[in-house]
DNA sequence: CCGCCTCGTTAAACGACTGTGAAGAGGCTG
DNA sequence: CAGCCTCTTCACAGTCGTTTAACGAGGCGG
């Protein structure tokens, strides 16, 4: 059975961060950010559960969609290039947040100022 | 079914560059461009659809009015050739930035100046 | 403080995708 | 009919993305 629904694009919000994952886009202050399939595919699910931990596994399952296998570090290496992007587009802000033993936590938190 | 219409003529602008699709014209600057009958269809429906990736599939569809065989190369050769008259028209802008996987994104961008 | 487990980081290998130059067919014009 | 332009196709080169492996740093518990 098939619903016809009108529903607006789908867009997340992260400080200065928009995300449109149907147009395969990100913005970082409206400047488009060069991101690979895998990269948005991971920060849209992050976005979409921002504020909240979130383990390598789901996150891996969310994004490749099949089950991740014990000691994969696919997940890791994808949240190292988002970082580097994230960081030069914006510097003063820091986007990834670590939670020792259970994973990954998106939130836009600006980084503290130089002395 | 048809319906009269009075529509002023669509100009699109993009930064610098100046569309007149009905005229079969593209300014740069003011400066006419040469550019055939592909070249402009394709830059047009590019322009259209400004800032957002367009697949190959829809720009040939929306060019050649139809279906795209798989390993079509058709757009990439017409894009190199925009975009090599782009450069020498306005060689401070880059116009047409390739998305890898999905397709091409028109948008002004000025070029880094030379340090 | 030591050792183990987790995480950060880099790099190699491979495949997939895109850039580029050129050749050939066809059409239009003088 | 000759010359020129456009469109299309092809081959090769170059770039980018994904995956996997490996090493080192860091946190945590005993």
């Amino acid at each position: 059975m098939s619903v016809t629904t009108f529903e607006r694009p789908e867009i997340l919000t992260i400080g200065p961060l928009q995300l449109a994952p149907e147009e395969h886009l990100a913005r970082a202050d409206g400047h488009v950010l060069a991101l690979s399939i895998r990269e948005l595919g991971l920060l849209t699910e992050l976005a979409r559960r921002a504020d909240r931990i979130v383990s390598r596994e789901e996150l891996f399952e969310l994004v490749w969609s099949r089950a991740m296998r014990p000691g994969d570090r696919s997940v890791d290496v994808y949240i190292r290039k988002l970082r580097v992007k994230l960081d030069a587009a914006l510097p003063e802000w820091s986007f990834i947040h670590t939670h020792f033993g259970f994973g990954y936590r998106l939130a836009a938190q600006p980084r503290r100022p130089l002395p």
